[in-house]
DNA sequence: AAAAATCTGTTGCAAATGCAACACAGAAGG
DNA sequence: CCTTCTGTGTTGCATTTGCAACAGATTTTT
């Protein structure tokens, strides 16, 4: 995927976008699977977009419990709110979850207006405008899961965001592994695990690989 | 507070200010304490700013379960991201907390580049962008604390945070009463009660009417 | 000032969850 | 092909949490 191709970029022709990216000092870099691609200790200003593969945003606090922030995905923009959340409570990171390639670019350079032919930053500061919004969205989909009290609730919850976006014909599809996904629903594996299997027991929920089906208002509670 | 110096306006001349507030159709409206303010039912594109008092969104789910998504104080602007959110899942609320008045304005009356004399347009997206950051940083400090294990480490991160944003000198004081708070950490209130005093008996925390103290390294926890 | 409503603090008990340990399946790598 | 490593699925037990019920304190209303 080209830079200039990004949502990032959206509305604005080629040639403006080229002097942009220069006009930003943006630099690209490659990382391996497992690769730590930011560390929010070090870098404040710093902004990054996924050109090619997937990441995740992982947090580890005090105790070293590690929870799934977010899943980054082909597109997606990360570092646009952390400029004020290092703390010495826990630390943020982004690891590369396959091969990846990343633009940087500096907050900064974005929000400041150059004085330079770049007419066009104000579009891309409407641009990130909508990222900001989506980002904020999905931010409000986990806040939503995790308010959940139990982990059945939790689980259903978060599968039922999942379905909602999936497009119509489509399979629905848990995007990590089911360790993984009790690191994002922030409950024991094991535990959810007997609550998977519970669900598929009681009918309300099939799962095969990462592929699901929920069936609702089978009264599974009664 | 008068609109004109609300944060969205930050940098912009009074007289432009007049002008652009027209543009945008804001229309300003006054709340009494319990009253609601907004509900994500019916106003998928606006937008509001509290210009005086306090609101809280809170989110009521399938079982009437209520959560505090976030307290919003004076110069909080809502509304900003739930455009796609209302669902069937849950539904999502502003309620006033004191007497409030509060500005609405529509989303896309900002976002839209006018042709008229209003070249601000475009520094007021700016502002946006910063309230936005701001939103999405609490949204995440929300978060960390929802995906604590258990109640003491979600009292204790959520304590922390408030303890890190306030000024030197002054004493740090829980926005809400403890039954509200138990809402916002999505847990019972006599559990949560329960760890208060269970806390303040090991000497980690002092608490009189909101205003708390925490005493960390003090090995509680051996 | 009295009454009503709301909030705080406590407790016993039932239910949910975390934890640890183990068996097994499948993928990755030599 | 065998070995290693990582993920899945299960279970018993200890701990945490939710729930319900109650008493006292505090605030609001009448």
């Amino acid at each position: 995927m080209l830079p200039e191709n990004n949502i990032l970029f959206k509305g604005i022709d080629q040639d403006d976008c080229h002097r942009m990216i220069d006009c930003f000092n943006a630099e690209i870099k490659k990382f391996k699977a497992g690769g730590r691609i930011m560390d929010y200790s070090d870098n404040p200003d710093k902004l990054g977009i996924v050109l090619n593969g997937t990441a995740v945003m992982v947090r580890y606090d005090i105790n070293g419990v590690r929870s799934i922030m977010e899943s980054l995905e082909e597109q997606s923009v990360f570092g646009v709110y952390f400029t004020f959340t290092a703390s010495q409570r826990s630390s943020i990171e982004i690891i590369a979850e396959t091969e990846c390639e990343i633009m940087f670019v500096k907050r900064s350079e974005i929000t400041k207006r150059c004085e330079n032919a770049c007419q066009c930053h104000s579009k891309v500061v409407e641009n990130l405008l909508d990222l900001m919004s989506e980002k904020a969205i999905s931010l409000n989909e986990r806040i939503e899961v995790l308010s959940q009290r139990t982990i059945e609730d939790k689980l259903i919850s978060c599968l039922s965001i999942i379905e909602e976006k999936t497009p119509k014909g489509k399979a629905p599809q848990i995007p990590f592994s089911t360790t993984v996904l009790s690191d994002y629903l922030c409950v024991n594996r094991s535990a959810l695990q007997r609550e998977i299997t519970r669900l598929k027991r009681s009918g309300v929920l099939t799962i095969s690989k990462r592929k699901f089906k929920l069936f609702r208002n089978h009264d599974s509670d009664i």
